[in-house]
RNA sequence: GGCCACGUGGCGGAGUGGUGACGCAGCGGACUGCAAAUCCGUAUACCCCAGUUCGAUUCUGGGCGUGGCCUCCA
């Protein structure tokens, strides 16, 4: 059992133990929905995914809670909605679908709970009057916020002490404010926007809802709070997140978690995954390589080609999720040949993937080396060691062992290996290529009978044209295949 | 300026106080009309300095380098 995990809190691995091995509970912040989600935001989808897995494996399906959030209220998305003139619904509900689609071809697992923050505003402000009862929250000039000063605890995330932090304060400090690092929980809305997009109603650029404090929307942390103790208590086990929420996001919700609740301690585990860099370079709209899940999906914008859904999973888990991963088209060149290397020896092994075969395989353990490198702190690069080791093997057992292990890992499913056999042949992907399939094997055909002629000239010219069209051959014993070129 | 993370062979990337993971590329060989694929074999590393130690890439200190965070709204 005896899984370890890396506890920003103490800046340790630490042996994860659960406070309920029948119930335990992670809550992961999800996106904000104003536009697709970027290759940076499908690190965490895909880590803690992963770690979803192996709890599920570890603890059983049934005694595991996913909690991963949509942020559909925010500043960025009403900013959002005013450019493009459009309804904040519209932006949030058009954002969320795409959100869905970009992910599935990732090879995540739909979390258990996928709550909004805005069927949670009650709870919000339930939770902001407790503040203000118990003395940690004040109201000024139309805005809530917390008082930082009244928790004692506060910075013990991100390891910084607030007075450290005000003296390092780059930015202007809000006059309202009694504290420069007190934050907000509550802020108005005018007037003349209600109706807006809170509401459902006419197209306004901020939303908004009554509450004590008059008319207005959440802060950015409270919506966690409130929705990580509805789904899974005042207490929970894991709460994740990617680094650059470790402050403020994190450490605010712990202050408004643990003041609200009488000091009890928000998560015991609080996971995070390191940052995430394009080609060397910071990911930035201004350094035009900020690139988004459905541009390396269903575009040629990023290495002149599409890429697999698998293949990119593959190349976040190459690395490990703690470390810094630089994203490049040479990483993913190389995950997509490792992979579809492995997939080849599945079917090489002779393992079907007719549909009669669906449910046997479906009870294949994965490998255990394999899990014992994940229960070190999710070590997938050593377990990806472990996926080479076991595509030595020679016979069919193997192949099934590989490919439990796969669809552990989320990069093979039955369906995505049946497709492959179909085409087997040596194909890769077709799905998303636009490759005439007649054409190909035409030509295949007309080689083939130069090469009975031994009509060498000929039978190289068609392989040259079948290579501008990105066919590769080879000449197999019994006949030839072609693949895409990678 | 404060805080944090990271620095391994041509590239990617684990790990460890003492037998130099793993993959790709490279090189040699088998196979092949030629290729491709496949198979076998193989060289190359631990940012710098000092300390602890019988011994450090692994621990400690300093330096250098890279990246990140330093409060909503702007």
């Amino acid at each position: 059992m005896s899984l370890k995990l890396y506890n920003t809190l103490s800046r340790k691995k630490e042996l994860f133990k659960p406070i309920n091995p029948e119930k335990v509970g992670m809550y992961v912040c999800g996106p904000t929905v104003y536009d697709h989600a970027h290759i940076g935001n499908a690190r965490p989808i895909i880590v803690f995914d992963v770690l979803y897995r192996l709890l599920r494996y570890l603890y059983g399906e049934a005694h595991v809670t996913y909690v991963r959030n949509i942020t559909d209220v925010d500043d960025k998305i009403n900013a959002r909605a005013a450019q493009e003139g459009v309804s904040i619904g519209e932006i949030t509900a058009r954002t969320i679908k795409q959100f869905h689609e970009d992910i599935k071809a990732l090879g995540v697992l739909p979390p258990d709970k996928e709550p909004r923050a805005t069927e949670h505003i009650e709870g919000m402000i339930a939770m902001i009057k407790t503040l203000i009862e118990r003395g940690h929250a004040y109201e000024a000039d139309g805005h809530v916020l917390f008082s930082v000063s009244s928790d004692q605890s506060y910075g013990c995330l991100s390891n910084r002490s607030p007075d450290e932090m005000r003296a390092g304060a780059r930015v202007d400090v809000a006059s309202y404010k009694k504290d420069p690092m007190d934050f907000v929980l509550w802020k108005p809305s005018p007037q003349e926007a209600r109706g807006g997009g809170g509401a459902g109603g006419k197209q306004t650029s901020l939303p908004g809802w009554d509450s004590p404090w008059g008319y207005g929307r959440p802060g950015w942390h409270i919506e966690c709070s409130v929705m990580s103790e509805k789904y899974l208590g005042k207490t929970f086990d894991i709460h994740g997140g990617g680094a650059d929420l470790i402050f403020p996001h994190h450490e605010n919700e712990i202050a408004q978690s643990t003041c609200a609740h009488g000091n009890a301690v928000m998560a015991k585990y609080f996971v995070h995954n390191g940052y995430l860099q394009v080609e060397g370079e910071k990911m930035s709209k201004s350094l035009g390589n900020f690139i988004t899940i459905h541009d390396l999906l269903k575009t040629e914008k990023f290495g002149g080609r599409k890429w697999p859904g698998d293949v990119l999973r593959l190349v976040m888990l190459k690395t490990h999720y703690r470390q810094p991963i630089d994203w490049t088209t040479k990483a993913l060149e190389q995950a997509y040949g490792e992979l579809y290397g492995w997939k080849e020896k599945i079917l090489s092994l002779k393992v079907s993937f007719q549909e009669g075969n669906r449910d046997y395989y479906s009870g294949f353990p994965p490998a255990k080396t394999v899990i014992d490198h994940l229960k070190n702190d999710l070590n997938t690069a050593g377990a990806i060691a472990e996926l080479h080791k076991l595509a030595k093997a020679d016979d069919i057992s193997d192949g099934h062992s590989l490919f439990a292990t796969l669809n552990f890992l989320g990069l093979a499913s039955f369906d995505s290996m049946a497709r492959f056999e179909t085409y087997q042949e040596g194909t890769t992907i077709i799905d998303d290529q636009d490759i005439n399939v007649g054409r190909v094997e035409e030509l295949i055909d007309n080689r083939n009978a130069a090469r009975e002629a031994r009509d060498w000239n000929e039978a190289d010219r068609i392989r040259d044209e079948l290579d501008a069209m990105g066919i590769v051959l080879k000449d197999g014993p019994e006949r030839t295949t072609w693949e895409i070129k990678r």
